[in-house]
RNA sequence: GACCCUAUCAUCUAGCGGUUAGGAUACGGCCCUCUCAAGGCCGGUACACGGGUUCAAAUCCCGUUAGGGUCGCCA
């Protein structure tokens, strides 16, 4: 390709390779310490894959101490939308996710090997395409989408593999002339790499996640700069991580097919290439068939759908490691106490080789742990963080009533195992916890009737009264119970469980009912807590109040 | 259609030639118990199918089937 010809692709002026790999040191890093990356490209949403991908990154790099950075993959200007990167580093930074280097929330570099915007990386992918056009190793390409659209058409229907390769490759060999030509008219360009791959061979990839593969190599001449002067993916891939010292790229695995085509280019430009992992993406059941969990169709594939819900954000983060590998409950239970962060992940063990289902029900069981683990100040301060973005009227009773809401809280909890597991996400708080509010406790006498059935009205009132009548706040738990079991006595019910189960007949119910009886007057519901701690903290005059059926 | 990958309980998985196929979640039962939750104990459920190789196969090989992914100037 003769200079004039580089010249009219690149009129403007550029570094030279050179030039670049001088601004871009190698990493002094000592053996073993992994350089890791995550790279999203600025859309707007944030899917839970993209986190899954990120934890694993920032965990294969950080377990090493090595470098995490974060690189904005925005060649596409179509899809680019304003503040994506604010929502991007904020979904990673609430999860725990940081990076050491990249792009902060206001799109700002940080960090040596920047620009960490691609966009504003444009000089450098072009540096090195003109390089290999000088080297003969890309081509411009003058074919219309609509060309390209008939070519394809016309393969589908001769059942030829589609693409742009050998005899379809029809710019490949344009003569100097045929190219100035093109060029002098004004005709719009992109530049294609030319590949120099056999689609008969294999090449044997070795994946970190995946193992062994046997691909065949890639033939096909892609485009590697856009109409728009913007490298394409593979490209600012090959030129970001060779520049930015990657040593480990670990994606999701649409990217495998296309893994000869990137070592090729690394090849073509005198690189090593990085190591490579794929993982699968998270699956979901539809109409019984897995799909992956897609932004456009499903709501949970949104990381705000965890937010809106109230996951404790360490549930969602040892769910993942959970997927991560599967050791980490064990590990979960060896070590209680310990920061999920502390799990040192076996990347070359990562489960999940076919794609997970998203499984809520494991993420539930997950989150009801975490929360079991925290404080009831903890559970406080998590809760009306959440409210207050979301449940701006339940903040505001949360934020009056702190010490109230602590106690109750901490209803049998912090007694080690046998700690209660009913809260899952923040936004089940609410309802469990409205009993303790009078203004919040609806239900109808006829309703409390109906959950005391068969026993009647007159009995309800009998059993009620006498506790209204004897209870004494200060009373312990014992005393407070031999109270109950009194009036149960009285009334024919029995106290012992065991003679009431060998012969229910001989006796009015149980203490139980009686107990029943009282919990469903104070508050409203036949299931909850302990009512002792309750009544407690709802104080005399409140019980009273209730009883008073 | 072509190519690649994957295939163990309902789900996530352990397993890497010899195991009563293990764990977790879910489910069921019992115990505990003022209900529920929690906890403890117990239980059922799996190697997709068909061929090989081998003394021996969930493990290795080959097919079949099923699922996933990729075949863009999107990433």
């Amino acid at each position: 390709m003769t200079p004039e010809i580089i010249n009219l692709i690149f009129p403007n002026p550029l570094p030279t390779p050179a030039e670049i790999e001088a601004r871009y040191p190698r990493r002094n890093l000592p053996e073993g310490v992994r350089v890791t990356r995550i790279a999203p490209s600025p859309t707007g949403k944030m899917h839970v894959g993209n986190v899954y991908t990120a934890l694993l990154n920032e965990r294969i790099a950080h377990q090493t101490n090595g470098v995490f950075f974060l690189r904005a993959e925005d060649t596409d200007q179509e899809r680019k939308v304003d503040g994506a990167m604010k929502i991007i580093v904020n979904s990673l930074g609430r999860y725990g996710i940081f990076a050491d280097e990249g792009v902060d929330k206001d799109g700002k570099d940080f960090g040596a090997y920047g620009p960490y915007t691609q966009s504003e990386r444009r000089d450098i992918y072009q540096a090195y395409i003109k390089s290999l056009l000088e080297k003969g190793l890309a081509y411009p390409c003058f074919c219309a989408a609509e060309d390209l659209d008939i070519m394809r058409k016309i393969q589908e229907k001769t059942s030829v593999r589609p693409g742009y390769y050998g005899k379809y490759a029809k710019c490949r060999n344009l003569t100097d002339e045929q190219i100035l030509e093109n060029l002098k008219a004004g005709k719009p360009f992109v530049i294609r790499f030319k590949s120099s791959g056999d689609n008969n061979k294999r090449m044997i990839i070795k994946d970190l996640i995946k193992g062994d593969m046997a691909l065949p190599e890639n033939d096909i001449d892609v485009v590697i700069m856009k109409g728009d002067g913007l490298p394409t993916y593979h490209f600012a891939h090959a030129v970001d991580d060779h520049l930015m010292g990657t040593t480990h790229v670990i994606r999701g695995d649409e990217w495998v097919s296309s893994i000869p085509l990137h070592i090729q280019l690394f090849v073509a430009l005198g690189w090593k290439a990085p190591k490579y992992g794929h993982i699968a993406p998270l699956q979901k059941i539809d109409n019984g068939n897995k799909r992956k969990l897609s932004k456009r169709h499903d709501p949970e594939a949104c990381i705000t759908y965890f937010w809106e819900k109230g996951y404790p954000e360490n549930a969602l983060i040892e769910y993942m490691l959970n997927l991560i590998n599967a050791s980490f409950e064990d590990w979960r239970r060896n070590n209680p106490d310990k920061p999920a962060f502390d799990f040192p992940v076996n990347f070359n063990k990562v489960s999940n080789a076919a794609g997970a289902l998203f499984d809520f029900v494991k993420l539930n069981s997950i989150a009801k742990d975490v929360v079991a683990r925290m404080s009831a100040e903890q559970v406080y301060d998590a809760v009306l963080a959440w409210a207050t973005d979301y449940r701006p009227t339940f903040a505001e009773r949360l934020k009056a009533n702190r010490e109230y809401v602590i106690r109750i809280l901490d209803i049998e909890r912090n007694i080690g195992k046998k700690s209660r597991k009913d809260i899952v996400k923040w936004d089940d708080v609410e309802q469990d916890i409205a009993y303790f509010f009078d203004d919040l406790l609806t239900v109808s006498p006829a309703e409390k009737a109906a959950l005391l059935a068969p026993l009647t009205e007159s009995d309800i009132r009998l059993i009620a009264d006498e506790f209204a009548a004897i209870y004494q706040p200060a009373d312990d738990k014992e005393t407070w119970f031999a109270h109950i079991k009194a009036i149960a006595e009285k009334h024919g019910f029995a106290t012992d469980m065991k003679a009431y189960k060998e012969n229910p007949a001989a006796f009015k119910g149980s203490v139980s009912d009686v107990a029943k009886v009282l919990r469903v007057l104070v508050t409203g519901r036949d299931k909850t807590p302990d009512l002792y701690e309750i009544m407690r903290i709802l104080g005399a005059d409140k019980v009273r109040a209730r009883l008073a059926f």
